[in-house]
DNA sequence: TGAATAACTACAGCGGCTGTAGCCATTGAA
DNA sequence: TTCAATGGCTACAGCCGCTGTAGTTATTCA
Protein backbone atom coordinates (compact mmCIF):
# COMPACT_ATOMS: atom_id res chain seq x y z
CA UNK A 1 0.00 0.00 0.00
CA UNK A 2 2.98 2.19 0.99
CA UNK A 3 4.87 3.07 -2.60
CA UNK A 4 8.35 3.63 -2.81
CA UNK A 5 8.13 6.79 -4.58
CA UNK A 6 10.46 8.67 -6.30
CA UNK A 7 11.32 12.68 -4.79
CA UNK A 8 9.61 14.03 -7.85
CA UNK A 9 6.73 12.47 -7.25
CA UNK A 10 6.83 12.81 -3.60
CA UNK A 11 7.02 16.50 -3.95
CA UNK A 12 4.02 16.23 -6.56
CA UNK A 13 2.24 14.95 -3.99
CA UNK A 14 3.03 17.07 -1.15
CA UNK A 15 1.88 20.24 -3.44
CA UNK A 16 -1.20 18.34 -3.92
CA UNK A 17 -1.52 17.79 -0.09
CA UNK A 18 -0.93 21.80 0.33
CA UNK A 19 -3.48 22.27 -1.75
CA UNK A 20 -6.19 20.65 -0.46
CA UNK A 21 -5.50 21.51 3.00
CA UNK A 22 -5.63 25.19 2.01
CA UNK A 23 -8.55 24.71 0.12
CA UNK A 24 -10.14 22.75 3.18
CA UNK A 25 -8.99 25.60 5.66
CA UNK A 26 -10.08 28.85 3.70
CA UNK A 27 -14.03 27.25 2.61
CA UNK A 28 -14.04 26.52 6.37
CA UNK A 29 -13.06 29.98 7.55
CA UNK A 30 -14.94 31.95 4.61
CA UNK A 31 -17.58 29.58 2.78
CA UNK A 32 -16.68 28.03 -0.51
CA UNK A 33 -17.71 30.63 -3.06
CA UNK A 34 -15.96 33.20 -0.88
CA UNK A 35 -12.97 31.64 -1.70
CA UNK A 36 -10.94 32.05 -5.30
CA UNK A 37 -8.78 29.41 -6.81
CA UNK A 38 -5.68 32.41 -6.59
CA UNK A 39 -6.17 32.84 -3.00
CA UNK A 40 -5.98 28.88 -2.57
CA UNK A 41 -2.33 28.53 -4.74
CA UNK A 42 -1.58 31.15 -2.61
CA UNK A 43 -1.94 29.93 0.44
CA UNK A 44 -0.40 26.93 -0.79
CA UNK A 45 2.33 28.69 -1.95
CA UNK A 46 2.35 27.68 -5.38
CA UNK A 47 1.08 29.99 -9.23
CA UNK A 48 -2.64 29.60 -9.62
CA UNK A 49 -2.02 27.31 -12.67
CA UNK A 50 -0.62 24.92 -10.37
CA UNK A 51 -3.63 24.38 -9.26
CA UNK A 52 -5.58 23.06 -12.42
CA UNK A 53 -2.23 20.72 -12.40
CA UNK A 54 -4.06 18.63 -10.12
CA UNK A 55 -7.74 19.32 -9.97
CA UNK A 56 -9.67 19.68 -13.10
CA UNK A 57 -12.50 21.47 -11.14
CA UNK A 58 -12.60 24.07 -8.02
CA UNK A 59 -15.15 21.20 -7.06
CA UNK A 60 -12.43 18.68 -7.32
CA UNK A 61 -10.57 19.36 -4.66
CA UNK A 62 -13.39 18.34 -2.21
CA UNK A 63 -13.77 15.29 -4.13
CA UNK A 64 -9.94 14.10 -3.77
CA UNK A 65 -9.58 10.62 -2.56
CA UNK A 66 -13.06 9.56 -3.92
CA UNK A 67 -11.76 7.09 -5.84
CA UNK A 68 -10.26 5.34 -2.53
CA UNK A 69 -13.97 4.89 -1.52
CA UNK A 70 -15.10 3.42 -4.92
CA UNK A 71 -11.84 1.16 -4.89
CA UNK A 72 -12.80 -0.20 -1.14
CA UNK A 73 -16.19 -1.20 -2.81
CA UNK A 74 -15.30 -2.70 -5.80
CA UNK A 75 -12.86 -4.76 -3.25
CA UNK A 76 -15.80 -5.86 -1.06
CA UNK A 77 -17.72 -7.42 -4.36
CA UNK A 78 -14.67 -8.70 -5.22
CA UNK A 79 -14.08 -10.26 -2.01
CA UNK A 80 -17.47 -12.12 -2.06
CA UNK A 81 -17.79 -15.01 0.02
CA UNK A 82 -18.83 -18.28 -1.44
CA UNK A 83 -22.87 -18.57 -0.97
CA UNK A 84 -23.28 -15.10 -0.08
CA UNK A 85 -25.94 -13.36 -1.56
CA UNK A 86 -26.05 -10.78 -3.83
CA UNK A 87 -27.90 -8.18 -2.02
CA UNK A 88 -25.53 -8.79 1.21
CA UNK A 89 -22.75 -7.97 -1.19
CA UNK A 90 -24.06 -5.19 -2.19
CA UNK A 91 -25.19 -3.65 1.31
CA UNK A 92 -21.48 -4.54 2.30
CA UNK A 93 -19.74 -2.68 -0.67
CA UNK A 94 -21.93 0.21 -0.02
CA UNK A 95 -21.11 0.38 3.52
CA UNK A 96 -17.61 0.28 2.83
CA UNK A 97 -17.71 2.85 0.83
CA UNK A 98 -19.40 4.88 2.85
CA UNK A 99 -18.54 4.35 6.21
CA UNK A 100 -15.33 2.69 6.22
CA UNK A 101 -14.20 5.37 4.82
CA UNK A 102 -15.79 7.73 6.97
CA UNK A 103 -14.42 6.70 10.06
CA UNK A 104 -11.44 7.39 8.28
CA UNK A 105 -11.24 10.48 7.25
CA UNK A 106 -13.77 12.24 9.61
CA UNK A 107 -10.66 12.74 11.77
CA UNK A 108 -9.52 14.81 9.31
CA UNK A 109 -13.14 16.53 8.78
CA UNK A 110 -13.07 16.16 5.17
CA UNK A 111 -16.33 14.35 5.25
CA UNK A 112 -17.88 16.78 7.35
CA UNK A 113 -17.09 19.48 5.72
CA UNK A 114 -17.39 18.30 2.10
CA UNK A 115 -21.40 17.03 3.46
CA UNK A 116 -22.32 20.49 4.56
CA UNK A 117 -20.51 22.27 1.43
CA UNK A 118 -22.76 19.77 -0.76
CA UNK A 119 -25.88 20.52 1.15
CA UNK A 120 -25.30 24.34 0.51
CA UNK A 121 -23.50 25.30 -2.11
CA UNK A 122 -25.11 23.94 -5.75
CA UNK A 123 -21.85 23.80 -7.90
CA UNK A 124 -20.61 21.04 -5.80
CA UNK A 125 -23.28 19.04 -4.77
CA UNK A 126 -23.60 18.74 -9.02
CA UNK A 127 -20.44 17.77 -9.18
CA UNK A 128 -20.75 14.71 -6.09
CA UNK A 129 -23.79 13.59 -8.15
CA UNK A 130 -21.66 13.33 -10.89
CA UNK A 131 -19.39 11.48 -9.11
CA UNK A 132 -21.71 9.03 -7.99
CA UNK A 133 -22.78 8.34 -11.37
CA UNK A 134 -19.72 7.66 -12.50
CA UNK A 135 -19.10 5.32 -9.78
CA UNK A 136 -21.86 3.66 -10.19
CA UNK A 137 -21.15 2.21 -13.67
CA UNK A 138 -18.08 0.61 -12.41
CA UNK A 139 -20.22 -0.48 -9.66
CA UNK A 140 -22.35 -2.49 -11.46
CA UNK A 141 -19.78 -3.56 -14.04
CA UNK A 142 -18.78 -5.32 -10.93
CA UNK A 143 -21.03 -6.63 -9.58
CA UNK A 144 -22.77 -7.58 -12.76
CA UNK A 145 -19.36 -10.04 -13.01
CA UNK A 146 -20.09 -11.47 -9.65
CA UNK A 147 -23.20 -12.39 -10.25
CA UNK A 148 -23.90 -12.84 -13.84
CA UNK A 149 -26.14 -15.46 -13.52
CA UNK A 150 -29.05 -13.13 -11.88
CA UNK A 151 -28.18 -9.75 -13.14
CA UNK A 152 -28.12 -8.90 -16.79
CA UNK A 153 -26.85 -5.14 -18.62
CA UNK A 154 -29.90 -3.65 -17.20
CA UNK A 155 -30.54 -4.62 -14.36
CA UNK A 156 -27.48 -4.31 -12.63
CA UNK A 157 -27.23 -0.17 -13.38
CA UNK A 158 -30.44 -0.28 -12.22
CA UNK A 159 -29.81 -1.82 -8.87
CA UNK A 160 -26.46 0.48 -8.07
CA UNK A 161 -28.59 3.46 -8.96
CA UNK A 162 -31.76 2.49 -6.73
CA UNK A 163 -29.02 2.08 -3.98
CA UNK A 164 -26.91 5.24 -4.62
CA UNK A 165 -29.73 7.42 -5.23
CA UNK A 166 -31.81 5.81 -2.19
CA UNK A 167 -28.90 6.99 0.24
CA UNK A 168 -28.10 10.27 -1.10
CA UNK A 169 -31.31 11.00 -0.96
CA UNK A 170 -32.03 9.85 2.49
CA UNK A 171 -28.85 11.68 3.78
CA UNK A 172 -29.88 14.83 2.05
CA UNK A 173 -32.98 14.86 3.43
CA UNK A 174 -31.49 14.15 6.97
CA UNK A 175 -28.73 17.15 6.63
CA UNK A 176 -31.14 19.36 5.70
CA UNK A 177 -33.60 18.93 8.55
CA UNK A 178 -30.29 19.34 10.82
CA UNK A 179 -29.74 15.82 11.90
CA UNK A 180 -26.63 15.15 13.32
CA UNK A 181 -23.77 12.96 12.02
CA UNK A 182 -25.87 9.48 13.99
CA UNK A 183 -29.34 10.29 12.33
CA UNK A 184 -27.49 10.80 8.98
CA UNK A 185 -25.16 7.48 9.04
CA UNK A 186 -28.83 5.57 10.29
CA UNK A 187 -30.62 7.10 7.78
CA UNK A 188 -28.84 5.88 5.43
CA UNK A 189 -28.59 2.72 6.23
CA UNK A 190 -32.20 2.67 6.71
CA UNK A 191 -32.49 2.89 2.94
CA UNK A 192 -29.81 0.92 2.14
CA UNK A 193 -32.29 -1.80 3.71
CA UNK A 194 -35.16 -0.94 2.14
CA UNK A 195 -33.41 -1.10 -1.83
CA UNK A 196 -32.07 -4.94 -0.32
CA UNK A 197 -35.16 -6.11 -0.36
CA UNK A 198 -36.11 -5.56 -3.95
CA UNK A 199 -33.34 -8.10 -4.60
CA UNK A 200 -34.48 -11.80 -3.34
CA UNK B 1 -54.25 26.46 -18.51
CA UNK B 2 -53.75 28.99 -21.27
CA UNK B 3 -53.07 32.22 -18.76
CA UNK B 4 -54.42 35.59 -20.32
CA UNK B 5 -51.51 37.25 -20.34
CA UNK B 6 -50.75 40.88 -20.61
CA UNK B 7 -48.57 42.22 -23.59
CA UNK B 8 -45.58 42.54 -21.18
CA UNK B 9 -45.45 39.13 -20.06
CA UNK B 10 -46.41 38.09 -23.56
CA UNK B 11 -43.28 39.55 -25.17
CA UNK B 12 -41.17 37.93 -22.38
CA UNK B 13 -42.38 34.77 -23.28
CA UNK B 14 -41.49 35.17 -26.81
CA UNK B 15 -37.87 36.19 -25.79
CA UNK B 16 -37.25 33.60 -23.69
CA UNK B 17 -38.91 30.85 -26.21
CA UNK B 18 -36.34 33.00 -28.73
CA UNK B 19 -33.24 32.20 -26.69
CA UNK B 20 -34.21 28.59 -25.85
CA UNK B 21 -35.31 28.03 -30.18
CA UNK B 22 -31.85 30.01 -30.48
CA UNK B 23 -30.00 27.67 -28.26
CA UNK B 24 -31.17 24.15 -29.22
CA UNK B 25 -30.54 25.00 -32.94
CA UNK B 26 -27.00 26.27 -32.39
CA UNK B 27 -26.02 23.30 -29.98
CA UNK B 28 -27.45 20.96 -32.71
CA UNK B 29 -25.45 22.32 -35.20
CA UNK B 30 -22.07 23.06 -33.48
CA UNK B 31 -22.06 21.25 -30.04
CA UNK B 32 -22.91 22.33 -26.62
CA UNK B 33 -19.77 23.88 -25.69
CA UNK B 34 -18.99 25.16 -28.98
CA UNK B 35 -21.35 27.68 -28.49
CA UNK B 36 -21.30 30.41 -26.18
CA UNK B 37 -24.53 32.30 -24.48
CA UNK B 38 -23.34 35.81 -26.17
CA UNK B 39 -24.12 33.54 -29.80
CA UNK B 40 -27.02 32.24 -28.63
CA UNK B 41 -28.30 35.88 -27.79
CA UNK B 42 -27.03 36.73 -30.62
CA UNK B 43 -28.80 34.42 -32.35
CA UNK B 44 -32.39 35.84 -30.58
CA UNK B 45 -31.72 38.75 -31.20
CA UNK B 46 -30.50 40.36 -27.41
CA UNK B 47 -27.93 41.33 -25.33
CA UNK B 48 -26.01 39.10 -24.02
CA UNK B 49 -27.10 39.88 -20.00
CA UNK B 50 -31.07 39.02 -21.07
CA UNK B 51 -29.70 35.44 -21.22
CA UNK B 52 -29.64 35.58 -17.90
CA UNK B 53 -32.15 37.37 -16.49
CA UNK B 54 -34.14 34.23 -18.16
CA UNK B 55 -31.81 31.32 -16.93
CA UNK B 56 -29.52 31.16 -14.06
CA UNK B 57 -27.31 29.01 -16.34
CA UNK B 58 -25.93 27.99 -19.91
CA UNK B 59 -27.17 24.71 -18.78
CA UNK B 60 -30.58 26.12 -17.77
CA UNK B 61 -31.66 26.80 -20.89
CA UNK B 62 -31.77 23.27 -21.61
CA UNK B 63 -33.92 22.80 -18.67
CA UNK B 64 -36.48 24.73 -19.39
CA UNK B 65 -39.75 23.61 -18.71
CA UNK B 66 -38.71 21.23 -16.43
CA UNK B 67 -40.75 22.38 -13.76
CA UNK B 68 -43.64 21.20 -15.63
CA UNK B 69 -43.09 17.24 -15.77
CA UNK B 70 -42.33 17.73 -11.47
CA UNK B 71 -45.72 19.12 -11.72
CA UNK B 72 -47.46 16.04 -14.19
CA UNK B 73 -45.70 13.74 -11.25
CA UNK B 74 -47.17 15.98 -8.30
CA UNK B 75 -50.94 15.51 -10.16
CA UNK B 76 -50.26 11.74 -10.59
CA UNK B 77 -49.41 11.35 -6.92
CA UNK B 78 -52.38 13.52 -5.92
CA UNK B 79 -54.82 12.15 -8.47
CA UNK B 80 -54.32 8.87 -6.42
CA UNK B 81 -57.44 6.42 -7.14
CA UNK B 82 -59.05 5.26 -4.19
CA UNK B 83 -57.35 1.35 -2.75
CA UNK B 84 -54.37 2.30 -5.16
CA UNK B 85 -51.28 0.95 -3.79
CA UNK B 86 -47.82 3.09 -3.29
CA UNK B 87 -45.79 1.25 -5.60
CA UNK B 88 -48.51 1.88 -8.00
CA UNK B 89 -48.91 5.49 -7.44
CA UNK B 90 -45.31 6.04 -7.47
CA UNK B 91 -45.01 3.98 -11.07
CA UNK B 92 -47.66 6.20 -12.60
CA UNK B 93 -46.06 9.22 -11.09
CA UNK B 94 -42.78 8.58 -12.22
CA UNK B 95 -44.33 7.40 -15.38
CA UNK B 96 -45.91 10.76 -15.96
CA UNK B 97 -43.02 12.27 -15.13
CA UNK B 98 -40.88 10.69 -17.64
CA UNK B 99 -43.02 9.34 -20.71
CA UNK B 100 -46.19 11.72 -21.33
CA UNK B 101 -43.67 14.84 -20.84
CA UNK B 102 -41.02 12.92 -23.20
CA UNK B 103 -43.95 12.13 -26.08
CA UNK B 104 -44.81 15.92 -25.78
CA UNK B 105 -41.43 17.44 -26.67
CA UNK B 106 -40.30 14.79 -28.62
CA UNK B 107 -41.73 16.41 -31.48
CA UNK B 108 -39.23 19.54 -31.07
CA UNK B 109 -36.50 17.12 -30.55
CA UNK B 110 -35.56 18.96 -26.96
CA UNK B 111 -36.34 15.79 -25.01
CA UNK B 112 -34.03 13.65 -27.28
CA UNK B 113 -31.09 16.35 -27.86
CA UNK B 114 -31.23 16.98 -23.85
CA UNK B 115 -30.42 13.51 -23.53
CA UNK B 116 -27.96 12.88 -26.20
CA UNK B 117 -25.99 16.01 -24.67
CA UNK B 118 -26.64 14.93 -20.88
CA UNK B 119 -24.53 11.98 -21.64
CA UNK B 120 -21.86 13.38 -23.17
CA UNK B 121 -21.19 16.86 -21.75
CA UNK B 122 -20.32 17.21 -18.15
CA UNK B 123 -21.80 20.15 -16.92
CA UNK B 124 -25.33 19.38 -18.47
CA UNK B 125 -25.27 16.22 -17.05
CA UNK B 126 -24.43 17.20 -13.55
CA UNK B 127 -27.13 20.13 -13.15
CA UNK B 128 -29.63 17.62 -14.59
CA UNK B 129 -28.88 15.14 -12.01
CA UNK B 130 -29.04 18.15 -9.18
CA UNK B 131 -32.57 19.16 -11.04
CA UNK B 132 -33.78 15.38 -10.35
CA UNK B 133 -32.34 15.76 -6.80
CA UNK B 134 -34.58 18.67 -5.81
CA UNK B 135 -37.36 17.25 -7.20
CA UNK B 136 -37.17 14.24 -5.17
CA UNK B 137 -37.42 16.11 -2.72
CA UNK B 138 -40.76 17.25 -3.57
CA UNK B 139 -42.31 14.11 -4.80
CA UNK B 140 -40.68 12.93 -1.19
CA UNK B 141 -43.08 15.39 0.47
CA UNK B 142 -46.38 14.58 -1.80
CA UNK B 143 -45.84 11.31 -1.52
CA UNK B 144 -45.66 11.05 2.14
CA UNK B 145 -48.62 12.89 2.37
CA UNK B 146 -50.72 10.65 -0.06
CA UNK B 147 -49.44 7.21 2.30
CA UNK B 148 -48.82 8.99 5.87
CA UNK B 149 -49.39 5.27 7.15
CA UNK B 150 -46.41 3.50 5.23
CA UNK B 151 -43.98 6.34 4.96
CA UNK B 152 -41.90 7.94 7.13
CA UNK B 153 -39.54 10.96 7.04
CA UNK B 154 -36.79 8.45 5.87
CA UNK B 155 -38.13 6.33 3.58
CA UNK B 156 -39.83 8.12 1.51
CA UNK B 157 -37.01 10.08 0.40
CA UNK B 158 -35.31 6.81 0.29
CA UNK B 159 -38.05 5.26 -1.79
CA UNK B 160 -38.06 8.33 -4.42
CA UNK B 161 -34.04 8.67 -4.41
CA UNK B 162 -34.32 4.77 -5.50
CA UNK B 163 -36.48 4.92 -8.38
CA UNK B 164 -35.25 8.35 -9.44
CA UNK B 165 -31.55 6.51 -9.50
CA UNK B 166 -32.34 3.50 -11.25
CA UNK B 167 -34.04 4.87 -13.56
CA UNK B 168 -31.59 7.49 -14.17
CA UNK B 169 -28.43 4.89 -14.20
CA UNK B 170 -30.52 2.03 -16.33
CA UNK B 171 -31.21 5.51 -18.91
CA UNK B 172 -27.62 6.48 -18.83
CA UNK B 173 -26.10 2.79 -19.59
CA UNK B 174 -28.67 2.28 -22.05
CA UNK B 175 -27.29 5.24 -24.20
CA UNK B 176 -23.81 5.08 -23.38
CA UNK B 177 -23.92 1.79 -25.18
CA UNK B 178 -25.76 3.23 -28.08
CA UNK B 179 -29.53 1.84 -27.72
CA UNK B 180 -32.39 3.82 -29.73
CA UNK B 181 -35.26 5.16 -27.58
CA UNK B 182 -37.33 1.99 -27.39
CA UNK B 183 -34.77 0.28 -25.91
CA UNK B 184 -33.65 3.00 -23.67
CA UNK B 185 -37.44 3.42 -22.30
CA UNK B 186 -37.76 -0.43 -21.74
CA UNK B 187 -34.50 -0.37 -19.81
CA UNK B 188 -36.38 2.48 -17.98
CA UNK B 189 -39.32 1.16 -17.21
CA UNK B 190 -37.58 -1.65 -16.18
CA UNK B 191 -35.56 -0.23 -13.69
CA UNK B 192 -39.17 1.13 -12.22
CA UNK B 193 -40.58 -2.43 -11.94
CA UNK B 194 -37.18 -3.21 -10.06
CA UNK B 195 -37.47 -0.68 -7.14
CA UNK B 196 -41.38 -0.89 -7.01
CA UNK B 197 -40.90 -4.22 -5.91
CA UNK B 198 -39.30 -3.30 -2.99
CA UNK B 199 -42.68 -1.62 -1.57
CA UNK B 200 -45.24 -4.12 -0.83
C1' DT C 1 27.56 13.56 -17.25
C1' DG C 2 24.31 14.69 -20.52
C1' DA C 3 19.68 14.25 -22.48
C1' DA C 4 14.95 13.55 -21.58
C1' DT C 5 11.23 14.29 -18.72
C1' DA C 6 7.82 16.49 -15.96
C1' DA C 7 6.34 19.70 -12.37
C1' DC C 8 5.96 24.23 -12.13
C1' DT C 9 5.74 29.23 -13.60
C1' DA C 10 4.29 33.67 -15.92
C1' DC C 11 1.44 35.57 -19.23
C1' DA C 12 -2.32 36.25 -22.19
C1' DG C 13 -6.91 35.34 -23.14
C1' DC C 14 -11.78 33.22 -23.47
C1' DG C 15 -16.22 32.82 -21.70
C1' DG C 16 -19.70 32.28 -17.90
C1' DC C 17 -21.77 35.16 -14.89
C1' DT C 18 -22.87 39.54 -12.04
C1' DG C 19 -23.64 44.55 -10.48
C1' DT C 20 -25.12 48.81 -11.89
C1' DA C 21 -27.31 52.45 -13.94
C1' DG C 22 -30.21 54.03 -17.36
C1' DC C 23 -33.80 53.60 -21.34
C1' DC C 24 -38.24 52.67 -22.90
C1' DA C 25 -42.64 50.13 -23.43
C1' DT C 26 -46.43 48.55 -20.68
C1' DT C 27 -49.48 48.99 -16.98
C1' DG C 28 -52.86 50.65 -13.70
C1' DA C 29 -54.68 54.44 -11.30
C1' DA C 30 -56.20 59.14 -11.26
C1' DT D 1 -56.19 60.78 -21.34
C1' DT D 2 -52.33 61.41 -18.45
C1' DC D 3 -48.85 60.27 -15.48
C1' DA D 4 -46.20 57.70 -12.22
C1' DA D 5 -44.69 53.11 -11.27
C1' DT D 6 -43.17 48.92 -13.01
C1' DG D 7 -40.26 45.78 -15.17
C1' DG D 8 -37.89 43.89 -19.29
C1' DC D 9 -34.09 45.13 -21.69
C1' DT D 10 -29.47 47.32 -22.77
C1' DA D 11 -24.52 48.81 -22.47
C1' DC D 12 -20.60 48.70 -19.80
C1' DA D 13 -17.28 47.27 -16.62
C1' DG D 14 -15.39 43.66 -14.12
C1' DC D 15 -14.54 39.07 -11.39
C1' DC D 16 -13.26 34.52 -11.66
C1' DG D 17 -12.90 29.70 -13.41
C1' DC D 18 -10.33 27.63 -16.62
C1' DT D 19 -7.03 26.88 -20.75
C1' DG D 20 -3.04 27.28 -24.18
C1' DT D 21 1.61 28.21 -24.60
C1' DA D 22 6.25 28.75 -23.97
C1' DG D 23 9.97 28.79 -20.92
C1' DT D 24 12.57 27.50 -16.42
C1' DT D 25 14.20 24.33 -13.16
C1' DA D 26 14.70 20.08 -10.66
C1' DT D 27 14.57 14.91 -11.22
C1' DT D 28 15.50 10.91 -13.48
C1' DC D 29 17.73 7.53 -16.20
C1' DA D 30 20.92 5.95 -19.57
Amino acid sequence: MVEKLGLRERKKQRTRQALIEAAVRLFEDRGYDQVTVAEIADAAEVSPRTFFLHFQTKEDVLLANADVRVDLALEAIAERHAGERLSEVLVRAMDQMIFNAWDRDLSSGLATLRARLAASEPALQARLLQRYLTAQAELAQALRRAFPDSLDTTTAPALVGAMVGAVSASAMSALQRGDGPDEVRNAMRQAMALVARSVT
